[in-house]
Order: structure tokens, then sequence, then C-alpha cells
RNA sequence: GCGCCCGUAGCUCAGCUGGAUAGAGCGUCUGCCUCCGGAGCAGAAGGCCAGGGGUUCGAAUCCCUUCGGGCGCACCA
């Protein structure tokens, strides 16, 4: 049997372990697969099952013994496996045939801009919401963690076989937009003289909203002042937030992000979309009036609270417009969703949850990422951010700083629920101190090296003819075993929902590399062995190009 | 008070959803440029995976509990 190219090899493995299993007369337990796993010790083989192990209890038999019943069973192409053994207490252990390893490299670099990309995913359609800031101010360093993160993650999504979006929810409705109108218009008027009320209390303070409110026509302006209070608020919020979301727009686009839709909660409420998703949360009896509101019962999903969805004044919340907009994403006919919150919106994850429950849909196709606080240091010392005197690093200011390539790789060192100290000093800094360099330079360095091959006049490998076999030494071979695993990382790192698994990698594969180039030189008196080493070489920038464009960062030339 | 997240080397963190002898970077100490890029490499030291109980063939990983941090608990978003 063939091993497609889509496919991950961990997954072919699994198949053939599966059939060998039911072949020895074993079986699992219900709905459970087989695990297989890259084993932490090298020595181990490539690829490690404890299936026998998790066998043994109920075949009542010593794992050992079913290990070898197992592997009696097993059979494989042996150009992709070159034996299976069995180790300790009944691992199997599965050491990949070279010439698999070879072919792979052949793969990679006959097709370097796709090698990664899997069908895994099998063509679901997920939609990923990020960074979603509300569009009465600039992108701050919070939301930029969000779209790398975001962005990352739908690029891992598509390229291990999902359909993915991502998604911007414009929160341009409700008080927070009416307070942002208020602020505007006090800047505008305050501006020319005119009188007008203060910004309120819980208004918008910082300067960039005197400056966005410089920018209004004059004659435009002087018109809405002479309107009702109401109706200036509103009037000045609709054009301010226009003028953010342009701008957060560009900030985002600066950054390498460009979202797939922008979805405003204005439409929600203008298609009345709100009631519909209350009469459908009525007609499934879980709505009660009191104190002249409507009340959500979200206890009966395990939230701590009821929660209200029509206030006693009438308007409706934040929690109802949010279910609308839930559901509406899964008529749009996506699979899953995945929304990737800030750490202040905690305390909606429950009562989401228990809305997209009420509502009929599946739970488990709905997933929240909660992302965890940047703490921003600069040398050490602990950058102060508030954003209610509108004093705080925007995403602008970061990418002038340190760069786009600092900054979205520096954000997805992490998980994204571990909070982030971000060091602008060391974001900066061209040394080894700084991954981002560490990770870059052994690009530039392949790339220089290669070149330099051709200026000694040696000709471009042939893959198809080369002596792979002459990569024997063992810092050779772990690059290539390393290079080799990349597509099953990519479909792990896009299933886990971990992009920071892609950064962990390049790391690896950056110093695996440079250990390799320092013990042997690339372009050596052997013809055949100058040939293997520069596709080995080939193909791992090939593959930093690739993880690094999962990134959304950059693989310089030169630096 | 209730709920969620976190606690791994001096520091910052990985550890692939329960596997074999817990890893990396930085920092510290010692070495390596006549040689394809030294923004690199080699080596040393550094650990009761916060503490205690449990689950099982097997736990940093799952459950309970204590301690210590972070964040939520609106008819704001």
């Amino acid at each position: 049997m063939p091993v497609a190219n889509s496919s991950p090899i961990e997954v072919y493995l699994a198949d053939q372990l599966t059939e060998a299993i039911a072949r020895a007369g074993f079986s699992l337990p219900e709905g459970a697969r087989v695990e297989i796993e890259v084993p932490r010790e090298e020595g181990h083989g490539d690829w490690a099952s404890a299936a026998a192990l998790a066998l043994a209890k109920s075949a009542r038999r010593p794992p050992r013994e079913v290990a070898a019943a197992i592997v009696k069973a097993f059979s494989c192409d042996p150009g992709v496996l070159d034996r299976v053994e069995i180790a300790g207490p009944g691992f199997l252990n599965f050491h990949l045939a070279a010439a698999w390893l070879h072919d792979t490299l052949r793969r990679i670099v006959a097709d370097p801009d796709t090698f990664g990309a899997t069908d895994a995913g099998r063509g679901e359609r997920i939609l990923v919401e990020y960074v979603s800031a509300n569009p009465t101010g600039p992108l701050n360093i919070v939301s930029a963690r969000a779209a790398s993160f975001g962005d990352a993650l739908v690029r891992l999504l598509r390229a291990s076989g999902y359909a993915a979006d991502g998604e911007f929810y414009v929160n341009d409705w409700g008080l927070q937009a009416e307070l942002f109108g208020a602020s505007v218009r006090t800047r505008f008027a305050e501006a020319r003289g005119a009188a007008a009320p203060a910004i309120p209390e819980e208004g918008y303070a910082g300067s960039y909203v005197g400056e966005l409110a410089a920018d209004l026509d004059p004659a435009q302006g002087a018109e809405w002042l002479a309107l009702p209070e109401e109706d200036q608020r509103r009037r000045f919020g609709a054009w301010g937030i226009e003028r953010m979301v342009a701008s957060q727009r560009v900030a985002l686009e600066r950054f390498g992000v460009t979202m797939d839709r922008w979805f405003p909660e204005g439409d929600l409420h203008r298609s009345g979309a709100l009631d519909v998703v209350l009469g459908r949360l009525e007609q499934a009896g879980h709505v009660y009036d009191r104190d002249g509101a409507r009340w959500f019962r979200s206890t009966t999903f395990g939230d701590q609270d009821d929660r209200v969805l029509i206030r006693s004044n009438g308007i409706p919340t934040y929690s109802l417009a949010d279910a609308a907009y839930h559901g509406n994403k899964f008529e749009r006919g996506y699979d899953r969703l995945i929304d990737i919150l800030g750490p202040d919106h905690h305390g909606h994850v429950t009562r989401m949850k228990a809305l997209v429950q009420a509502l009929g849909y599946d739970p488990a196709r709905f997933e929240v990422i909660l992302l965890q606080w940047v703490k921003l240091l600069r040398g050490g010392e602990v950058v102060k951010m508030s954003k209610r005197a509108g004093d705080f690093v925007t995403m602008e200011e970061l990418v002038d700083e340190v760069g786009v390539d600092a900054a979205r790789f520096f954000f997805l060192m992490r998980r994204g629920e571990s909070p982030l100290d971000f060091d602008l000093e060391l974001a900066v800094k061209r040394s080894e101190e700084n991954p981002v360099y560490y990770v870059q330079y052994a690009h530039a360095r392949i790339i220089h090296v290669l070149e330099f091959a051709t200026g000694q006049g040696v000709p471009t490998p042939d893959p198809a003819g080369a002596r792979l076999d002459l990569l024997s030494e063992p810092e050779s071979e772990a690059v290539l075993r390393l290079l080799a695993s990349f597509p099953s990382l990519v479909a792990s790192a896009a299933r886990a929902h971990e992009p920071h698994r892609i950064t962990t990698y390049l790391k690896e594969l950056a110093a695996k590399f440079h250990v390799f180039y320092h013990h042997h030189r690339v372009v050596t008196p052997d013809a055949s062995l100058t040939a293997a080493r520069l596709l080995l070489t080939k193909a791992t920038g090939a593959v930093i190009r690739r993880g690094l464009g999962l990134l959304g960062v950059s693989a310089p030339e030169a630096m």
C-alpha cells in the first residue's frame, strides 16, 4: 500500500498497526484509537506505540507477549518501515526505512512550498474569531498577541486540510459605541470652542480621540452639533467607529494579518437576528421574566448565575447579541467555531457555552481559547499600560520598535494560556539571546552556502540520482529525521490549536542544522557527497521558510 | 466567598492530550575562527516537576487536598 503524500506518516503507521491488532485477535476498547508518538529517547525508534501495554489487561496476557503477537501480524511497505522492535515492558518501536527518509528529502526539494501540508483536517470548516477589539481605540499589545496567534492558527489549519476562515467581530453597537460617540463629539466641540458636555465618566479620554476628531470635516461636525444629544452621540460615534475600524484594518494588514471578514454587531441588531434567537431560546424553555427583565436560565448548563438577555429598560444585552452572532456562524455552515479571547473575557466562556448549547448546538463544536496577558518589559523593567488614560503601547508602536518578525515570533513562543513576558530590548537585540535571529540566521546561512556552491561551479544537485545514503553521520541524520517529521508536527499543532509548537520546532531545526554545518563541510572535493549535503541544506532552508511562513514571519536571505 | 488558568534548572519556558533515563535557551564556568556567515559550535555545573494523598502495568501530565501566584464573578463590552 503506497503512502499518500497528503497524509502524515504516523497516520499510515497507526492504520497498519490497527489492522495488525485486529489480525492478531485483539480488540481495542470502544471508540479507542491506536496512539502512536515520537519517543522522547533517541534509540527508541522514530515512532513508538504503547498499544500492547494498553491491551495486555483485557487480553489477560503479558504485555510483551501481546506485543510479539502484534508484530507477527504486522505488515508494512518495506520502503517505509525498516523494522518494528519490542522494547522495555512492551513498547513497539518503529524504525523508518532510510529509503523513506530519502524519498521525503527528494519530495521537499521537488515541491518546497507545499511540504508539510496534509489533508488531516478533511475539509472541515472552522471559523476562527480573533482580535475583535472594541472599535473605540487603536489596537494594543494584547490585540497584537491575539492577531499573531489567530492568524498563525488559521494558517496552520489551512495547511492541515481544514477550511478555516478568520473573522473580526466589530462591537459597533451599544453603550461603548455611544460613549465613544460622546467622547469624539466633546473633543470636536472643544477644539472649536463650542460648548459641550464633558467626556462621560466611563468615556474615552485618550489623546487619540482628539486627533481623530481633528480629522472630521468642520462643516459636517458643526451640523451634527446642532442635533439633539442622542443623535449627536450616534453620528459622531458612527463616524469615529468607521475611522477606527479602518485604521485597525491598516494596522493588522501591516502586521501581516488579513481577516476574511469583518462582522459588525450592528448587522445582527438591524436584521432582527436577536429576536429570532430570543424566540428560539424561549421555545426551548430557557427564558423567564423577573424584575422586569428577561432572563436566560444558564444555570441549567452549569453557569453560576442566570443571565439577563433583555434589560428592564428593553435594551438587549451583549450576551443576546453574542448568542445571535454564534448562531449566525453556525448557520453559515461552519462545523466548528473557535473564539480567541483576551483574559478579561474569562467570565463569558461558561455563559457562551451555555447559550450555544441552549440553541441546540453541540457544545463540542464551540471552543474558546483564552490568551493570557502580555507583560511588556524594557530591559527587565515593566512598562506600565493603562487604557483608561489612553496611555498604552499600541500595536503600531510595537511594530515600529521591534518589527513584524520579532513581534510575531515572540508572541508565538509561548502557549496561549501562559502569560507572556515581552522584552522590547531583547526583541531587537541581534544576538544569540534572541531566538528570532537564531532561526533567521540559519536560513540566511543556508542561502549563502547554496550561493557559495554555485559560485564554486558546483552543479545543481539532481535529487533523483543523488547518493543520499551518504548522509549517514549522526549530525546529518538528525537533520533529516527532523525534516521528515515536519508534516506530522504541523498536523498535530493544528489539531491541538498550538502554533507555539512550530516555533519550538524551528528553534530545534535551526540548532540541529548549525550542528551539522559545524561538523561537516557542505562543499567538498567529493562530488557525490557535496550533492547529498547540498540537498539536505536546501531542504532545511525550505522547511525553515515553510515553518516561518506558518507563523507569518519572513525568512531573510541575508541579514 | 465561588469559578477558571498557572506553579518544571538561578531566570524565561518546552515537554506532542498517561509512556521508557524530565529537555532547550539565557545566565555562570571552560574551550573552538588561516577553514562554505563566530548572529555559530563543543563541554561543565545546575531538578523531591510547589507540598501531601489517590487512580494503574506506568503520572510533570488525570482526580482530591494544602500552600503560593494570575484572572474573572453586571440589567458594561
